[in-house]
DNA sequence: CACACGTGGCT
DNA sequence: TAGCCAAGTGT
């Protein structure tokens, strides 16, 4: 008889009796799972689920995936942000097919390597797919332990972090790290919840330092955040005919690989008869025959980081030759759906298109 | 190493 | 409403 202690025995028993039947925990192949755990990154299952199994239909393999093109890859990803995930999982999978065959590594270190796995996501998969003995720090294990052990520390900062990870290692049941790991995630997301937490049903109440001290709706602390800053996005939505401009976004802000329209962005809220006064309007229309057709309302978006208030001035243009900014392109409607675009783009689409 | 990176649901 | 949160990673 292997030794286990009480806790781990009651949180494996529970995991058994109350986990969700969930498809990626009904495999062992690594790129299903690594799968899971990057659509899984910040996203709650009930948002990612229909994503999943989507990829997995249309790129059930590595091999699939890795000869995909990047836009047709973020157009399944679209409105499941935090893009980067989508094209760095893309570069992984062409990188392991051109190195090993599409062979995915085995050892930690080597997984842990590879564009978009981090700590986290590393040991998620060595331990999920191998069941090897690397203990999962996420969100979820996070709160569990501070609670547990009383921990009043903050935890969204490295120090934090990284006696968490001590802590994690030092219970973590080397004999079944998979079930392990995946049953304190799972009460995590089930029971030990951020607020109205289940402590009565939860079968580690008895071992749980916050609960004996009445801590459990201060712990785990987490340091203040930010103020969300504003950003005026004014979007030059130009069309000719049965044809629109598109822009793709690049490197160094949001949305890179998804394409939205134009764009003058502004410091503050701007009417359009400022926007015709602009450099860019005079670069793009210059006196070149055009009506504006319409101005939207502001659509207010909202990122972690950013308030985006956004207004999409519609444009007739009589000139399909005209000299667009860099990175535009005219698509023609019927081809439009084909682009990934951020929620924000989509929205504007689907109500005025 | 603080900050950027999306979106939707809940309080 | 505004803020918080959800299986983090890259820079």
């Amino acid at each position: 008889m292997i030794y286990m202690d009480k806790r781990a025995a009651k949180l494996l028993k529970w995991y058994d009796e109350n986990k969700r039947d969930l498809p990626w925990r009904n495999t062992k192949e690594p790129y299903q799972i690594w799968l899971s755990e990057i659509i899984l990154q910040q996203t709650r299952v009930s948002q990612g689920l229909d994503y999943y199994r989507r990829f997995v239909e249309s790129y059930p393999d590595i091999h699939a995936l890795a000869a995909a093109p990047e836009r047709d890859v973020l157009k399944l990803w679209q409105g499941l942000g935090y893009y980067s995930r989508a094209r760095n999982m893309l570069h992984t999978a062409r990188d392991i097919v051109q190195r090993t065959d599409g062979v995915f590594p085995v050892k930690y270190e080597d997984i842990r390597r590879l564009k978009g796995i981090g700590n986290y996501t590393a040991a998620a998969i060595a331990s999920f797919a191998y069941n090897q003995p690397y203990a999962v720090l996420d969100g979820n294990v996070m709160r569990v332990y501070s609670r547990l052990t009383g921990f009043t520390e903050p935890i969204d900062n490295p120090k934090g972090r990284k006696k968490l990870q001590h802590i994690a290692d030092e219970f973590l049941v080397k004999e079944n790290p998979s079930d392990y790991n995946q049953a304190l995630m799972e009460l995590g997301a089930m029971l030990c919840l951020p607020k109205n937490p289940r402590c009565a049903i939860c079968p580690l109440q008895i071992y749980c330092s916050a609960y004996a001290t009445h801590s459990v709706g201060v712990i785990p602390v987490k340091q203040a955040k930010k103020q969300k800053k504003k950003r005026f996005l004014n979007y030059l939505v130009i069309q000719s005919g049965d044809k629109i401009v598109l822009r793709k976004r690049t490197r160094g802000d949001i949305w890179q690989g998804l394409y939205d329209f134009p764009c003058i962005e502004t410091t503050s809220s701007a009417k359009v008869a400022y926007l015709t006064e602009t450099s860019q309007w005079q670069s793009i229309f210059g006196r070149k025959k055009h009506a504006i057709e319409a101005v939207s309302g502001e659509y207010r978006h909202i990122l972690t980081h950013r308030t985006l208030l956004a207004t999409f001035v519609k444009i007739q243009s009589g000139d399909k030759a005209m000299i667009l900014p860099e990175g535009c392109e005219w698509v023609s409607l019927r081809k439009l759906h084909t682009f990934p675009v951020p929620r924000l783009i989509d929205r504007y689409l689907s109500a005025n298109l």
